[in-house]
DNA sequence: CCAGGGATCCCCT
DNA sequence: GGGGATCCCTGGC
């Protein structure tokens, strides 16, 4: 299964009052800490897995957490461990809101894939056998909305979320262009 | 369509 | 002992 990135929001190590590592480095965190491009996967909320890929060299803290992704592949599968089932329609504008429901979200994106901790806490998401990897497939992103990051309390305002300019899957109900959703009669 | 609240547990203070 | 990078369902308009 596949999907592509469409949303994510940068955690800033230990100048950022929001990220995990601004307290230092724990146990929980520690990945954070170490080299770039590795699954740091926490628990949040006792009901929800989230996302992030080490992202600075070894022994600086900052992260990038995956907060939405466009289904292309193995939906049926997605849909299958988010405990839904994909009715069959010729609608596009109900099929687009099925999918949403699949990988739209920190949390719903992480249940798609099986993501947990105790599997996926740690590794390597630049090496494709490592099961969970980050891929390049050729698609290029014509325009990136900077906006505050979502759900949290501390340094709210810095603009640190990322989002594909009118893509379908970026999370929240009022997250398309608004020229887009205008457009519709 | 939107706002509000409950679920539920791990980790750090 | 309490807060948290969320989700889902309900109820109101």
């Amino acid at each position: 299964m596949a999907a592509r990135i469409v949303e994510v929001e940068a955690y800033l190590g230990e100048d950022d009052p929001a990220a995990h590592s601004f307290a230092g480095r724990t146990a929980r965190n520690a990945v954070l800490f170490g080299p770039p491009g590795h699954a740091y996967v926490y628990f949040i909320y006792g009901n929800h897995y989230c996302l992030n890929v080490s992202c600075l060299p070894d022994g600086e803290a900052g992260g990038v957490l995956f907060r939405a992704a466009e289904p292309l592949t193995g939906i049926d599968e997605m849909a299958e461990s988010r405990g839904m089932v994909i009715l069959k329609t010729d609608n596009d504008r109900k099929r687009i809101r099925e999918l949403r429901q699949l990988t739209s979200g920190p949390g719903r994106l992480a249940e798609a894939f099986g993501i947990t901790r105790e599997r996926d806490n740690g590794s390597d998401l630049t090496r494709a056998r490592s099961g969970l990897f980050i891929a390049d497939d050729g698609y290029r992103v014509r325009r990136i909305l900077t906006t505050p990051r979502i759900g949290i309390t501390k340094a709210a305002e810095r603009p640190l979320r990322f989002v594909i300019a009118g893509n379908e899957f970026v999370s929240g109900p009022k997250a398309r262009d608004p020229h887009e959703s205008r457009a519709r009669k």
